[in-house]
DNA sequence: GTCTATACACTGATAGAC
DNA sequence: GTCTATCAGTGTATAGAC
């Protein structure tokens, strides 16, 4: 069944997001998961790096989605992306600081070393900045401004959620939400 | 002496800035470094977590400097971070990509996993604030509002390097080099 | 499809000669 | 202070029974 190989891509999504790729390793996959070893490499014949890029593409899904969900709550684009990044520091103080940014060690850790994962959180990185530009554009920015403003607003994103997991704090986040959030709001 | 000490320190500072926390060996270290293993021990009795914390730790105040010294060179704190984020740019370019941001990965790393790696990162992205802050006063902005947005400017560009990395561009950072010098420019 | 046992390289770390 | 040899543990990956 998909069963055991979803539970396998689960578990290894959380753990990726806590301690990155390097630092995960099967063993822990397997016995946190409750699949033996066998099962993984039946499931992911290629390996470590197979079942990573699987794992960043599912995490990067469903935080698509619930971009465009929070987003589609408010019909401001300035208060809705400013209320979306104040969620994100909720989540991760709630997480003690050990969650938030669920590809972004991966990111760093693999761009120079692994092109499948590299191009993975790459196209992940697209579809996010995808969907802010279409809230911007609703906004009635041009196409290009949308563009610029939300490879900005990824950027400072991933930043802030470094900023607060380092610091033990919400606080970068939060202000990271009130500067985007004016900014946007003075760019319309 | 010293130097081998130093050499240690100043390889490992490449290695994490490349490949991370976890991907970076020992063996790795006293190789590039043409030093044996017992003098790594007998220089860092606590082993890779306290090599990596003094390598943060030197990396990080080398960085400062440059931080403070490309300031200095434009009088107008807009111009002067727009310039230096441009700078960034160009050197994680030349890299191949392959550096740039040189505690980011070591801080999502350990900010779970190393208390004394976390709170060098925090103290050195803290020491990074403060340049900025003063850069901003210089230029007519309260204390408070320079704190704020002292926060966004380094969110932003660690957030950029990550994009820069994983799309093998230099424009994500760029984008925000532009953007931010007209929100700070807007801002005085 | 599932599971166990295991191969083999490499990790961080240590002991002790020099 | 410097260097080599080596430890115990863990990493990814594989073979083969069921």
């Amino acid at each position: 069944m998909t069963s055991t190989r979803d539970q396998i891509i689960e578990t290894t999504c959380n753990l990726l997001e806590m301690q990155g790729y390097h630092a995960t390793g099967l063993n822990q996959i397997i016995k946190e998961s409750s699949s033996p070893k066998g099962s993984l490499y039946y499931h992911f014949p290629g390996g470590k790096e197979e079942l990573a890029v699987e794992a960043v593409r599912r995490v990067g899904d469903i935080v698509l989605e619930r971009i465009q969900q929070n987003l589609a709550l408010i019909s401001g684009p300035a208060e809705a992306i400013r209320s979306f990044i104040m969620n994100i520091a909720l989540n991760v103080e709630r997480s003690g600081f050990r969650t938030g940014g669920p590809i972004t060690t991966i990111a760093l850790e693999t761009a120079s070393s692994s092109e499948a994962l590299r191009e993975e959180c790459q196209r992940i990185y697209t579809a996010w900045q995808a969907a802010f530009v279409e809230k911007l554009r609703a906004g009635g920015i041009s196409q290009d401004h949308a563009v610029d403003m939300s490879v900005m607003i990824i950027a400072s994103i991933e930043g802030g959620v470094i900023l607060c997991r380092t610091g033990r704090s919400r606080k970068p986040l939060e202000q990271v939400a009130q500067a985007i959030g004016e900014w946007v709001k003075h760019s319309l």
